[in-house]
DNA sequence: TTGTATGCGTTATCAC
DNA sequence: GTGATAACGCATACAA
């Protein structure tokens, strides 16, 4: 790699000349400037990042601590992020906690020695289910801006982005009460005891009670395996009253559709799928079920303009985005 | 952020002391060093990375370059890296390509400037269709290592780590020949143009040319939206003569059963179905579709690796490694 | 056993 | 308009 100490061997003249030169600096002469400059394109001189993060003591990177990236809302949030980094002229680290708090602990760490100069995160299932969250608070308090986004511990302050959870489901539910005239709605559910999942069900519980229905739960094991057919399945066989599902997950809603099919039944005739989704969830669905769509690409952007702000220092008053979600109705001329 | 200097003037001795002491030096004291680390640790201090970096001149980074994320096997690749990284106490900066030339170029470039150790990417689509591959060929030659995965470029020299997929399709179409009497195989497409489409065609061609049967080709546009559908269902209508599927990509076989399903097919009896797929794949279909399982987190573990052997220096010689996939058959007890 | 000095590549302050 | 010098935080060769 091409350093200043090199250019300016070559054009003898002092390093700080071929850096001032370099910055467009108005005490160098056009002519000097010219050379440098020509030189330096010539040997493809690019400023050694690493240096200049040393003297700047900013790193121009954010950490980006994700419980898992083959969940396509998180896989969507990344993109959402990288873009906005990108755009930002900022590097994103990326670390997985495979939903695990000690993996959590250790990117925390790991990355709070100058590399990042903050963190975009969403709390390992364990972190959340245990109610471990001190190691977020170290870094908060070490003065490294942390943004928490989608799963969020309430009692931490920090700017925040989240999706309207409770709002959504209870306007889906309503709606296939009302629209629909749905009557016996299951909710299918394996992520209750995160705090989406939780905040999902009170949406759902909310609706039913506004309206004089009771609710009614299939709690399914967050490992999703061949058993979530066979549940389901089953389910949906001693239960033939059910007339809507709704999944606040994005697979097994889409399994609740085949089996539905599999016993006879019809959509959307007998009963109405709503489910959570992203990009393609619809397509792989027939006939379409109904998703609640999370604009986890706008989630990762909004978390990303809204960290970098605050390392700016534009943006001191901490705060809480909503980002509404959007029901897409599956089109029944299918 | 504790530095080297306050503790040394905390504790009235060196810099150079102190960073011998944390350092396990042997030429410093059991006593000093037990106190330099009980302040280091009751500081907690940690060694600034950015210097540590400057000052070996290496980053400990492996800069990840993806074409997208939201397609599950690059999501499973991504998980492997980040994996096989953290255990050999790597980070990884990733960027998304977008499947552009432009954007490969530019992340590319700004990461060759110290930021990484080495990089390891899947070509564009872009990149791959235009044969615009010089950027890459530029960074190889700055000696940054490159290690391609998946989508490769063949006349670039670096190490490689790809899938079967002549080989795995070949061997898929031969078991659907054989084992299940097809004679009427459709290859459905929509990623003829990439290296990896084509490799997959040639065995599906191959492996029918070997049985003296004819190719049947449904190309479809690779912005995989509704229409896919639309062509599928029409395209089985018109020819009621097909008796198996064949995706060369993760999505249209799952589309595939749908609609055969809604023509009345049944399936696997009249016709077999096999796409390529990841973890849940299966799970989004029934009957359960049969997949060619790409060992995704495998290949970036193996990508990483080797990468990391030839950072270490220990791995000289450039070597390809094909990571074979497996068919999973549908269980037909569904 | 401890301390001093140097350099990594850059930027910035100050003197010439 | 140019250059010498210091500093960022750390590691290390060398001196004491």
């Amino acid at each position: 790699m091409t350093t200043l100490k090199e250019l300016a061997a070559l054009l003898n003249i002092s390093i700080s000349t071929v850096s001032k030169a370099l910055n467009d600096s108005h005490e160098i002469s056009e002519n000097t400037r010219i050379r440098v400059k020509e030189l330096a394109t010539k040997l493809n001189y690019k400023p050694n990042r690493i240096a200049q993060q040393l003297k700047t003591n900013t790193s121009k990177t954010i950490g980006v601590i994700l419980p898992t990236v083959t969940n396509p809302f998180f896989a969507e949030v990344l993109h959402g992020i990288e873009m906005a980094a990108t755009n930002n002229d900022y590097d994103i680290i990326v670390c997985l906690s495979n939903e695990t708090l000690h993996k959590e602990k250790r990117s925390l760490d790991l990355l709070s020695n100058g590399s990042v100069d903050g963190f975009i995160m969403a709390v390992a299932r364990e972190s959340q289910v245990t109610k471990q969250t001190d190691h977020i608070k170290d870094v908060i308090e070490s003065k490294l801006p942390v943004l928490m986004f989608d799963r969020v511990v309430d009692d931490i302050e920090c700017n925040k982005v989240i999706v309207d959870d409770f709002q959504s489901v209870y306007d889906a539910v309503e709606h296939l009460i009302v629209n629909d005239k749905r009557k016996n709605i299951l909710l299918v559910s394996n992520i209750e005891e995160l705090s989406v999942g939780q905040l999902r069900i009170s949406g759902y519980t909310k609706a039913l009670e506004d309206h004089n229905l009771k609710p009614n739960i299939l709690k399914l094991d967050h490992a999703v395996d061949v058993d979530v057919e066979k549940k389901i399945y089953k389910y949906l066989k001693a239960n033939p009253t059910i007339d809507a599902i709704l999944s606040i997950d994005h697979v097994t809603g889409i399994v609740a559709i085949n089996m539905a099919k599999k016993i006879g039944r019809e959509i959307p005739k007998d009963l109405s799928v709503v489910g959570f989704g992203y990009e393609h969830t619809q397509l792989l669905s027939s006939p379409k079920i109904s998703i609640i769509h999370q604009k986890a690409h706008r989630i990762g952007e909004m978390s990303t303009q809204l960290l970098i702000d605050s390392l700016k220092g534009e943006n001191h008053k901490l705060q809480t985005i909503v980002v509404p979600s959007e029901l897409q109705l599956s089109e029944s001329s299918n």
